[in-house]
DNA sequence: ATGGTGGCGAGGCCA
């Protein structure tokens, strides 16, 4: 079972560059971030003529996740619970039954800049909500994908110039701890477990060159249960999309499951 | 220090 995440940003502008990615490819199931529209301005046609069921959670301009799923989509749930005044459209939730049932989570994590400021007091506040429903989720002991745009640069080795962005809420230390604390719940970060070197990045900036100098960052993450750690075959990043017509400033990264 | 680019949607916000 093949599953990717892919943050687009905006189904309306991405939507020829998406589908040639999706033959291409042809993933079992594609996390989208930055849908960057309602659930009815989302073109649903290209993708259920492709065999995709088609879930999604939308927003008016900004944000907004959807699944794409070549199996049925069970038990959809959208939102992270623990802030009722969060109307942000950023977390998304279906099992999916292929040999064995996955649960997958498709996610797009607060920015958080400029830090310090109430936009990184909310990026904080919202890992530790993932957190706390991670945790509810583990409890399962089932093969659980989170799969979406972090926000997060984990380690040093992940960005081409980490000292640019020493001060990036990307990039501080407490965004780091959040996401390790993500990790100490037993999730495994299933790209870094098959490509431990360096230099390998999901997001190159629109501006200043950044694709062409190769200045990127790894953001956009797979985190793994331990049971579906075990079914991992393989993991990799879509690199070669960067380069493309009207590209997203993100590329797809997917996973592979005995699944 | 500033400006550099792009999407959405129609001015300014967000990244």
């Amino acid at each position: 079972m093949k599953i990717a995440t892919f943050n687009i940003n905006g189904i309306k502008a991405r939507i020829d560059a998406l589908l040639d990615w999706l033959d291409e490819a042809r993933p079992d199931i594609a996390l989208l971030q930055e849908i960057k529209t309602v659930d009815e301005g989302f073109p649903r046609e290209p993708f259920e003529s492709r065999g995709y069921n088609v879930e999604t959670h939308g927003q008016k301009s900004f944000n907004g996740v959807a699944i794409l799923s070549r199996l049925p989509l069970e038990d959809v749930s959208r939102g992270l619970d623990g802030d009722d005044d969060d109307d942000h459209a950023r977390w998304i939730e279906a099992t999916v039954v292929g040999e064995r049932a996955v649960r997958v989570v498709g996610l797009y994590l607060p920015n958080g800049n400029p830090a310090p400021g109430p936009k990184y007091d909310y990026k904080l506040s919202w890992m530790e909500r993932m957190k706390a429903r991670a945790r509810q989720m583990l409890a399962d002991e089932m093969p659980i994908v989170f799969g979406g745009d972090y926000n997060v640069i984990p380690e040093r080795q992940d960005a081409s110039r980490p000292e640019a962005w020493e001060k990036d809420a990307l990039f501080l230390p407490e965004s780091r701890a959040a996401f390790r604390r993500l990790l100490h719940l037993g999730l495994y970060d299933a790209f870094r477990l098959r490509h431990p070197e360096p230099g390998h990045y999901s997001f190159w900036d629109y501006q200043a060159g950044a694709w062409a100098r190769n200045n990127g960052i790894r953001i956009d993450h797979m985190l793994l249960s331990p049971q579906a750690a075990d079914l991992l075959r393989d993991a990799g990043i879509d690199k070669e999309i960067r380069g493309r017509e009207k590209p997203s400033d993100h590329v797809p990264v997917w996973i592979d499951l005995d699944a």
